[in-house]
DNA sequence: TTTCTATTTGGCTATTTTGCCAAGAAGGCA
DNA sequence: TGCCTTCTTGGCAAAATAGCCAAATAGAAA
């Protein structure tokens, strides 16, 4: 792979990394419907508010969300919409799979 | 976050996780202009044999390409062409990071 | 000022991932 | 049969990730 190959897909498998968390999966979910601060956000996925936010950083360093300080609350808005869009070949390939799992059931019997 | 809601997005985290690595990323793009055996791969990306042969198994695994024995080689092919789709959002997340830095520098000078 | 609230960061351990080498498995061919 | 080619698997060490608690930071309010 060439140098300037390698840096492309390092970069988009960066955008990738981020997001390949259930956590920070949901939150992507829910923050598509409007911004929410991080007390939100702790609340919904249930976890430390320490991990949340570390997790928010994450999505924050590889750009998929913004953030805004709004008083002593920071407010993280998602800043690519079209990451929604993502989920939809994610459920085809996940329905396959469904798909491929029941074949091998069927092959069982 | 519900058991239910977690397994949904554990499932989808694992689709993303298994293309996040820029080797298998490059895979999956060459996989898109048709089938190729281990051997056709391993010269591609440049890595040890056996590491691309576990690169095929995670993708695999996650039911993105599939395997056909020929005689000796086994061949992958892309499961899901959409996959590709993905990487039209993925650079526009890019393009969008790439903008910011360079507001970035600008508000330096 | 002090105090409270919201968030981030440091530190730590447990778990997962990565990539190489060596060894094993499976099919072709002499 | 033996040998070669192709690929997968086991094993290992290095690196990255995850999640908790505790401490630090920043702003609001008293």
């Amino acid at each position: 792979m060439q140098p300037k190959t390698l840096d492309q897909f390092t970069a988009r498998a960066g955008i990738l990394k981020a997001l390949a968390h259930p956590s920070r999966l949901f939150m992507v979910d829910q923050l598509n419907a409007g911004p929410k601060c991080v007390a939100d956000l702790q609340e919904l996925v249930g976890a430390d508010i320490s991990t949340v936010s570390k997790h928010l950083s994450v999505l924050h360093n590889a750009g998929i969300v913004t953030r805004e300080k709004c008083g002593n609350q920071v407010f993280y808005s998602l800043r690519m919409a079209c990451v929604m869009g993502f989920f939809n070949c994610v459920e085809s390939v996940l329905s396959g799979q469904a798909q491929r799992t029941a074949d091998l059931v069927e092959d069982l019997h």
